[in-house]
DNA sequence: AAACGGGGTTTCAAATAATGGAACTGCGTT
DNA sequence: AACGCAGTTCCATTATTTGAAACCCCGTTT
């Protein structure tokens, strides 16, 4: 199921994955029907994280459920380690020139997690969207990314995709991907061409440092009905002006320090 | 420092909020003066925290960061186990009906999180809010939950405070705060009277299940230059009507299945 | 009323993983 | 060429984890 298995710790967290991904609050029983991990060591497992205030275990019901502590944890891994505070402005500024929905994600492993959106229409749910997970794949963000990942590191992601057919405009196998790889490199941008979700389509930039580090991508979403890839296009430019200013930003303020001492 | 130590895990925990704590990019030898942990093993359990993509550690740099992965396990935590999702159109409907700042947070051992916000003036900014940890024993959501805490579960969280004195209102030891608590459940809802910062005021009312048990509060802030406690007070029955509607939801949709079998 | 049975919890000797002092490596400095 | 610092690895010792089995609690069946 899960891969690596770092001693105990790896362990615990494969447990706590198990639990997120039952998406609701689950018993002792129903862990234990799935996981891999006898009667005792899952209990104590359990036990464990939620002295921990990983996970909070309700006396009454009996039941598991994530911690709000991650919560916390999580506030600070954004404001520390994704780029949405330093993108805000930009993002904003880009939902008001364009008045599309507006996204800004970044690679986890094989996965895309946004970390911020910017939504003409309606107000922003806070992690109704922040921290969702796509893949990477059949998504504007993802294909952006992948597509300037060395290779290495592009084979070790490719092998983790689960070319799922979400439409029918879905690549669901390497060869075409890496065929779209390599237009997106040659035209500098990524489209979704309804390959995730039907009616959605996007044009994706991806955000790289001065060294061609890949640290996130943009893009600018909208749907066939209002809209056209033809049209969304145009926005591309201000797209790849954005990308270009959020890295300038991320230069100095997260790594300004390359050679400091203290 | 830390207080319990489950074992392995706890100790890898111990690290991670170590990093987190430094609010930046941390070197090993960063870790290493503040850590209690010798050097091999916090050596290890760095490695361990890195191969789970909980931290994240970037080659060049060698500098540490918590990892994205986080944003995303946060993400199925809010979803599943916060009251965000259930409560979010009545907040929707108090903050139209207020035009104030409107608060929805959850206590989480001695800390108050926030989990939803909503801003009248501008839009809110994701993170940013949800997931801020604030003291328990002066703020107004903070104030209205301990109330109405179980005896045994408020004298640990009281052992916990650390009674620092933001304001020259800030009740800063035990003997006050009781008073005021006491106060609270005569009166049924709580004060913040630039408690924990000054200019900033709020009433909050709990949000508690029909057994009695504390889910979380909810507040209107609002800050002195703008209006008095006097005209927040006329807001109460309001708020008081909302947390009643977010209780009835959470028993409708959390606990369905008090006694249901599969 | 006694036997049953499905969660859940605890025990304990054996198996395994974590520990940390010390030695080592790579690299920029004196 | 020697030094020093940050980070990494070694390995015998030590402590933790393991999991089969026994147990407990409590509501249900006979």
């Amino acid at each position: 199921m899960e891969s690596k298995m770092d001693g105990t710790v790896g362990k615990a967290l494969n447990v706590l994955e198990e639990v997120a991904s039952f998406g609701r609050p689950v018993r002792f029983s129903d862990l234990l029907s799935t996981s891999a991990y006898p009667k005792a060591t899952l209990y104590r497992l359990l036990q464990t994280l939620t002295n921990q205030r990983i996970l909070s275990h309700d006396a009454d019901s009996g039941m598991y459920t994530l911690g709000i502590r991650l919560v916390s944890l999580a506030h600070d891994a954004w404001r520390t380690s994704s780029l949405a505070p330093i993108a805000r402005p930009y993002l904003d500024d880009l939902s008001a020139k364009t008045g599309e929905t507006v996204h800004l994600a970044q690679l986890d492993h094989a996965q895309v997690i946004y970390v911020d959106k910017r939504n003409a229409s309606q107000p922003l749910a806070m992690f109704s969207e922040a921290g969702k997970v796509g893949p990477a794949y059949c998504t504007g963000v993802g294909k952006a990314m992948l597509a300037y990942l060395p290779d290495d590191q592009l084979a070790e992601v490719l092998a983790q995709q689960s070319w799922h057919r979400f439409t029918n405009a879905t690549m669901n196998n390497e060869t075409a991907l890496r065929d779209e790889l390599a237009a997106i490199r040659a035209r500098g941008f990524a489209y979704d061409r309804e390959e995730h979700e039907i009616g959605i389509i996007c044009v994706a930039v991806p955000i790289r440092s001065e060294r061609g580090r890949i640290l996130g991508a943009i893009s600018i979403t909208s749907s066939t009905l209002r809209t056209s890839l033809d049209s969304l296009e145009e926005f591309v430019p201000l797209l790849r002006g954005t990308a270009e200013k959020i890295a300038a930003q991320v230069q100095n303020w997260r790594f300004p320090d390359t050679n400091t001492t203290a």
